[in-house]
DNA sequence: CCTTAATCGTTCACTTGCTGAATGATATCG
DNA sequence: CGATATCATTCAGCAAGTGAACGATTAAGG
């Protein structure tokens, strides 16, 4: 009756195409001494969506302790500045340096060069198609544009 | 110049919905007291791609000692049965059990609704889109059927 | 004011998922 | 027969991440 394949699922390989994409990742931002998480901390300060490391945490789906280490990491290559605020002391503001945004533009390119090479067997209709498709998931499901 | 995001990147994103979909897949497996993994590895048997356990570790791109743990739960579970090859007695041969086909199928149909609800807000154009684009990624990275 | 409760960042012990190096049993080749 | 390779298994250990404390700060109530 039914017999519709595991591996043919859309949730199936969506988890494995992802791991696949972002052990690759991980690899090319290896000689950077960076992880995708970093980045993807570094993408959220570009975005100005957040400013404390609690806001940035919950942007990111995260405990608040991982934001910790990720920014310890980025400001001791300095990537990223930690600022008190005035106004609320506990809060630690994190801002990205020049050095750091130039690190972004680094790993968007390589995110693109990445994209080019995974999907060069695909035609260009079914890469637009693609590009739409996964964009509207990613909003339906609250990530950042 | 290149003000292209991180977030809307491929690669980028693929790898955050991938990892959303493994965690709601994860959820909807929890109550039968199995991982994701567990459920590739039952497939792979019903596929009949693979008998012995190394076989299987070289087709999930896993260690083979994980395969052990794995193949360990699934038999405690009676999902899956092992059994010396008479012809090479190093050779464990995993199969299916009955109980363990119904397993797969009742995971299957799982994904399959997650599948519907992660796509809740797709049209059937785009749907398809994904569906054929996600398909040839998935052949073209060596990924079974 | 002064105490009590909430909030933010940080640390640390711990869990989870996985790998890679031994080990033992079996098979193959000279 | 002896040397070597192969398969399954075990085990120690790594990497990533969580959650429960804790200290510092702020906000709220009397």
């Amino acid at each position: 009756m039914n017999d519709v394949k595991l591996t043919s699922t859309l949730a199936f390989r969506l988890g494995t195409l992802g791991a696949i994409a972002t052990d690759r990742f991980s690899a090319r931002l290896a000689p950077h001494d960076l992880k995708p998480k970093h980045v993807g901390l570094l993408s959220v300060l570009a975005s100005g969506a957040a400013a404390s490391q609690l806001d940035i945490a919950k942007l990111m789906g995260v405990a608040p302790s991982l934001v910790v280490s990720l920014a310890d990491h980025l400001e001791a290559m300095g990537a990223v500045r930690r600022l008190r605020d005035p106004a609320d002391r506990r809060r630690q503001t994190l801002t990205l340096t020049d050095e750091g945004s130039a690190l972004l533009t680094e790993c968007t390119t390589a995110a693109c060069e990445l994209d080019t090479e995974l999907t060069a067997g695909l035609t260009p209709t079914q890469l637009d198609a693609l590009h739409e498709a996964l964009g509207h998931l990613a909003a339906e499901h609250g990530l950042p544009a």
